[in-house]
DNA sequence: TTACATGTAATTATTTTAGTTACAGAATTT
DNA sequence: AAATTCTGTAACTAAAATAATTACATGTAA
């Protein structure tokens, strides 16, 4: 199973967007999320590393740097998961058994393309879409 | 990051599939894996359960029960991936918020996709791609 | 300067995953 | 039939990943 980092950045950016106006600090937003403030803060620093976001330090509130159209989940994803592969494989198959030898190269391919039409999903989808769904009356 | 028990679970039907004549023994197959024999057990267990192989208690070896192109890597996932969902969700975000009232529906649009997605990957791709794959000369 | 924020390191707690021990019971061997 | 070897499974331990918390240096602003 995968992480939260995913829903809880959406949910981060979904509260940015939506109030454009207001400076919401970590604290706000870990009382929407329900978590602890400095979760949020983390997860702001990699929105903010990946571009999606600019902050200034001690200063409460977040911009987003690009149009919400303009935000995939796929970005998002990408942000906060530090891990490039999506299925995890045992180590050290035997190499003196024809099939632990090649096992790992073979799963690969495999992972590989499963991982991409995950990610060719997750980069359809942007943040307007969310917020089109969140918020009906827009 | 997603377990490694579809990777150990594909080598293990690979070896029963590429030694149709022998009885393959946890531990023989636990070295080529290069696990403890119980990690075997269980998931030929899971397996066992999914219809995707048969043994006799007290007897090694095991035999497939499908063809290996009727073997998907999606029936294996599913056989030994106890979870639903790919995505995990914080839990019980504010109601009182608009955001944090609607943000699990709306996610679970956008992840149910995605996993849509990654499962037709897999469910497209069978055990005997993998055979292909791993022993060419076949 | 006081109050309140962020950014981040360090620590702790929780959960998930994998590995190990132990053993009852089935199958096989001698 | 006794000894051996194996499976199936529960129980336990270890390791890794994830999330939560504490602590505090540092920035902002009234």
């Amino acid at each position: 199973m995968i992480n939260s980092r995913l829903a809880v950045s959406v949910h981060i950016l979904a509260l940015i967007a939506t109030h454009p106006d207001q400076a919401l600090s970590s604290d706000y937003i870990a009382g929407s999320v329900n978590t602890n403030p400095v979760v949020i803060r983390r997860l702001i620093g990699s929105l903010r590393q990946a571009g999606l976001l600019s902050t200034v330090a001690g200063k409460s509130g977040a911009t987003l740097t690009k149009d919400p159209q303009d935000i995939t989940l796929l970005m998002i994803y990408r942000a906060v998961e530090p891990k490039e592969t999506l299925f995890s494989m045992h180590e050290q198959p035997n190499p003196a058994c024809p099939v632990g030898r090649d096992i790992q190269s073979t799963l690969n391919q495999s992972f590989t393309r499963a991982q991409q039409a995950l990610e060719a999903e997750l980069g359809s989808e942007t943040l307007a879409d969310i917020l089109h769904r969140l918020v009906p009356a827009r």
